[in-house]
RNA sequence: GCCGGGAUGGCGGAAUUGGUAGACGCACGGGACUCAAAAUCCCGCGGUGGCAACACCAUGGGGGUUCGAUUCCCCCUCCCGGCACCA
């Protein structure tokens, strides 16, 4: 055995032997219980970043853990290869995205081989190849036929220079990232994806995931599930001839319908039909809704702009008094939401209070709360709590439950409305107007309009061979692409030029790694593999990508190609890995960012950091905190460097004991030294036990209390680390618990065989509980003290009772709560004798000072409390 | 603006169900070894007072519940994530 760890020499024999052993192939059936453990799949944006490297290890460790457990385990690796990023680069070096993603999708999967991931390589995805994305075609083709598929006008963020639409990251306060240009809103046709149907399955079923509460909690407010009453808000009669749109009146929705009798106006948006007719012959009212269309359509910057606002001159009715209201067009109320119209009543929401506190418009209290005074002045919370109807003459004296009934059937009975469910969630909107997705089947003809393309036509294949230019998608002008003949008529038609949401790759993927091969969507594998027992990804996907995945989940179930009702049972969300920015201004004003390693940073006596300078001259920075890693910043950490001058073990074992997964990570160069210094360190020690010669595990004899007592440390660290490893998923303290054992062991002094013997049985077992985190220095020490065996085939370790037998336990002693000492007492001491002992300590006689005890606190095992 | 989360020594963090606040590590200080350095090993390391024993204070800020609160409740500040076309 070499006397020094190498880890350059023996990662890469190490996984040769893995892979030469097919070690990470999972069988498809197996007497053991399955085990399939998913991170999310990366985008492939060139090289590995610290992000992946702290989702994968995670995912890694959990692996190996179930896998010595005795499940079936899979862990699979895909590519999310559609999307921007390729397209900019292609627009900057002039490279088609397929052959920039190719590459680097190649270079990646080489890290991760470097990192020793026990993946299952030969079900790799890439959602880019047609391959794959026939199959998105295909399903988007039966949802059509299923009608969860539609068709409607969206708003968009229209690049007016460019000509273009523009993503909402590519909208940088209010103007195109490119051009500069204020960005508009536009009305574009787009196909939607019915996933309000499923709204009330997505909302029960989270129940019964294991998932963190919070996340099921985001999602419940998301989809935003309220019951109220929509009503028609009748025209005036002068407003009906004007509208003459066969409608009776303005359509609204309100989850407050005990407050109807304090309507004092309508609002609708800019968008609205009401308002485009009332703008004829009206130029102040057609500017204002013009003004409207200028911004972006994220809904950030809508709810913080100033809300504003025009009468339009048209008046409904109320539905009760037949009193006219006033109808105004309102920059905060959205089109794509309910109707595009609702009742304001000023007196009881705070944004209707606003607005007409600005434009003079009349407010009414119509609800009283206990003891409360309104005063039309200023804005109270409690005007917004339900209460007891006032003003509201059948409906004064009513509770909100009564009232909300009482006005539902009043309106049901004048035929003006009915009680209904709304959602927050609206319908998916999956067409993007990019190249680098996969194509929309959907083949348009002048005489059969819309028509989906044949199945024995799938995949519409994307070309490769196109280079965006920033000006509308490249698909729309290559005929070669777009001219087609109609499938129904066989006349000349069009090829749908807009992709699909990348989304859509992402919320199926993990179905077809169980059967990458299989000649339909999924196959019988899927059924043995589905749901996953763990999904492992960032916290920024709680919403969007888990949502549309469940959804795509249940829409393939009722399809009948899957039976899982929910893709996930379990999720962990990884936080974010954060690193330290240092910067300095140049003489001509620029930010110039220095990258961690070229930075010297001093300490005062205490270790506050002083003052960072430039290794390479010595000047002066600034340091400006942390942020995420990111190139412009300089402050990524490239685990390829990692691995070359570490090892992978050491990366993996870094991340995996700074803190727990779900936490934000910050990075520190130091402490990834301490990381190789522990690594170092256990072969040292491996190495030393090992020349003195391996012998046999520690079965039985006589032990020193010595010896007793790190035989009870290794048991309770086995115990321990399996319910950090499995339950807790906490990695940081199950190796905090193990570098406990170590120094434990580290401090025995003992070279007898007996004491040998129990050693050996630390050191393997250690190594085995290390194994998960570090496999590759795992697998070599292994070897070292059980020749003949590999580290791949064992089990984790068990656990002996006898080791946990203790004669006598430590309590605390607390006077008042206050620790005031310990307590030694015999394992089997009863309440009353404990007790006794603890009013006897010398420690407590101080501080009771002679008074009675008022009373005693006996937690059994733990602590004892004398109260005076 | 709305929804969700977070704040503990110089730093990362620990305290799992309301029961010893600071495990484990990083940094830092002192010492040993060395011609010297690196590596390694030993000791110290929240604050204040004290020779010490020890006492008091301390988990973002303010209040509350409890024998006992980092943990539960209310209010506030700041930071992070998401907000439907970044992935």
């Amino acid at each position: 055995m070499e006397p020094q760890y190498h880890p350059r020499a023996i990662e890469p024999a190490v996984q040769k032997e893995w892979a030469d052993s097919r070690a990470f192939v999972a069988p498809d059936a197996s007497p053991k219980p399955k085990y399939f453990c998913v991170s999310m799949l990366p985008y492939p944006s060139g090289k590995l970043h610290m992000g992946h490297v702290r989702n994968y290890t995670i995912n890694d460790a959990l692996y190996h853990f179930m896998r010595m457990k005795g499940w079936n385990v899979l862990m699979p690796m895909g590519w999310d290869a559609f999307g921007l990023p390729a397209e900019n680069a292609a627009m900057a070096n002039g490279v088609p995205p397929a052959k920039w993603t190719w590459d680097n999708i190649a270079y990646m999967k080489t890290q991760c081989q470097a990192m020793g991931w026990a993946i299952d390589w030969t079900r790799e995805v890439a959602t880019c190849s047609p391959s794959y994305y026939r199959w998105n075609q295909w399903f988007f083709l039966r949802l059509w036929e299923k009608g969860l598929i539609y068709k409607k006008t969206g708003v968009v963020n229209w690049d007016p220079v460019d000509m273009t639409v523009l993503a909402n990251e590519q909208v940088i306060d209010g103007r195109g990232w490119r051009t500069g240009a204020v960005v508009e809103k536009r009305q574009i046709p787009m196909w939607y994806m019915r996933i309000t149907q499923y709204a009330d399955e997505l909302l029960d079923s989270l129940d019964g995931l294991g998932w963190p509460e919070q996340v099921k909690q985001m999602q419940r407010n998301w989809i935003g599930r309220s019951e109220g009453v929509e009503f028609t808000l009748p025209y005036a009669a002068q407003t009906a001839k004007r509208m003459a749109d066969g409608k009776a009146g303005l359509k609204v929705f309100t989850t407050r319908a005990d407050t109807i009798m304090g309507i004092t106006f309508a609002a609708v948006a800019p968008e609205h039909p009401l308002a485009t007719e009332a703008a004829k012959g009206n130029a102040a009212l057609a500017d204002f809704i013009e003004e409207c269309k200028k911004g972006g359509v994220q809904e950030a910057d809508i709810a913080t702009m100033e809300k504003r606002g025009m009468p339009t001159g048209l008046k409904v009715l109320h539905p009760f008094s037949g009193e006219p209201i006033e109808v105004w067009v309102g920059n905060y109320v959205l089109m794509g939401y309910g109707e595009g119209a609702v009742m304001a009543v000023p007196g009881h929401d705070e944004r209707d209070f606003a607005f007409a506190k600005k434009y003079g418009l009349p407010i009414t209290q119509v609800i009283e709360v206990d003891g409360q005074e309104y005063s039309l002045d200023e804005w109270e919370p409690w005007y917004e709590a339900p209460g007891r109807n006032v003003n509201s003459g059948a409906y004064d004296g009513l509770a909100q439950i009564e009232s909300i009934d009482a006005v539902a059937a009043a309106l049901e009975k004048a035929g003006l409305g009915t009680k209904r469910v709304q959602y927050r969630l609206r319908d998916w909107g999956i067409s993007r107007q990019r190249y680098w997705g996969t194509p929309i089947p959907i083949v348009k003809c002048a005489q059969c309009g819309d028509v989906g393309v044949p199945d024995a036509q799938l995949p519409v294949v994307l070309p490769e061979d196109l280079v965006p230019d920033g000006t509308g998608s490249p698909l729309a002008k290559s005929p070669a692409f777009y001219e087609t003949k109609c499938p129904t008529c066989g006349g000349p038609a069009r090829r749908e030029t807009d992709t699909m949401d990348t989304f859509v790759d992402s919320s199926w993927y993990f179905m077809r790694y169980t059967c990458p091969d299989a000649t339909a969507m999924v196959d019988e594998r899927a059924q043995y593999w589905m749901p996953l027992d763990m999904y492992i990804g960032g916290i920024e996907h709680a919403i969007l990508h888990l949502l549309y995945a469940r959804f795509w989940t249940k829409a393939m179930r009722d399809m009948g190609l899957v039976k899982a009702d929910e893709p996930f049972a379990n999720l962990l969300t990884q936080g974010m890995v954060l690193n330290h920015i240092y910067s300095r201004r140049t003489a001509k004003g620029r930010i110039e960012y220095f990258a961690p390693d070229e930075v010297q940073v001093a300490h005062d006596a205490e270790g506050k950091v002083t003052s960072a300078t430039l290794k390479s001259d010595g000047s002066e920075i600034e340091y400006e905190g942390i942020g995420t890693m990111s190139k412009s910043k300089r402050n990524g950490v490239d685990p390829q460097e990692m691995i070359e001058r570490y090892g992978a073990d050491t990366a993996r074992f870094y991340v995996m004991q700074a803190n727990p997964p779900t936490d934000t990570m910050l990075w520190s160069d130091q402490s990834v030294d301490g990381s190789f210094r522990f690594l170092r360190g256990l072969w040292v020690t491996v190495h030393e036990h090992v020349q003195t010669g391996v012998v046999p595990r520690y079965a039985s004899a006589e032990l020193s209390s010595e010896l007793r007592e790190l035989r009870f440390k290794l048991h309770k660290t086995i115990d321990k680390v399996a319910d950090d490893y499995g339950r807790r998923l906490q990695f940081n303290t199950a190796i905090a618990a193990i570098r406990e054992l170590l120094n434990l062991l580290d401090k025995l002094r003992d070279r007898g065989l007996v004491a040998r013997a129990v050693a050996q049985e630390v050191l393997e077992d250690a190594i085995l509980m290390l194994s998960p985190i570090v496999p590759h220095i795992a697998t070599v020490l292994w070897a070292e003290l059980r020749p003949g065996t590999r580290l791949i085939e064992q089990p984790w370790p068990t656990v002996d009772p006898r080791a946990l037998v203790q004669d006598s336990i430590q309590l605390v002693v607390q006077v008042n709560g206050k620790l005031r000492g310990h307590l030694n007492v015999p394992a089997s001491a009863s309440r009353e004798q404990i007790e006794a002992f603890a009013l006897a300590d010398d420690a407590v006689q101080k501080f009771v000072n002679g008074q009675k005890p008022k009373k005693v606190v006996v937690v059994p095992g733990r602590l004892v409390n004398v109260v005076v």
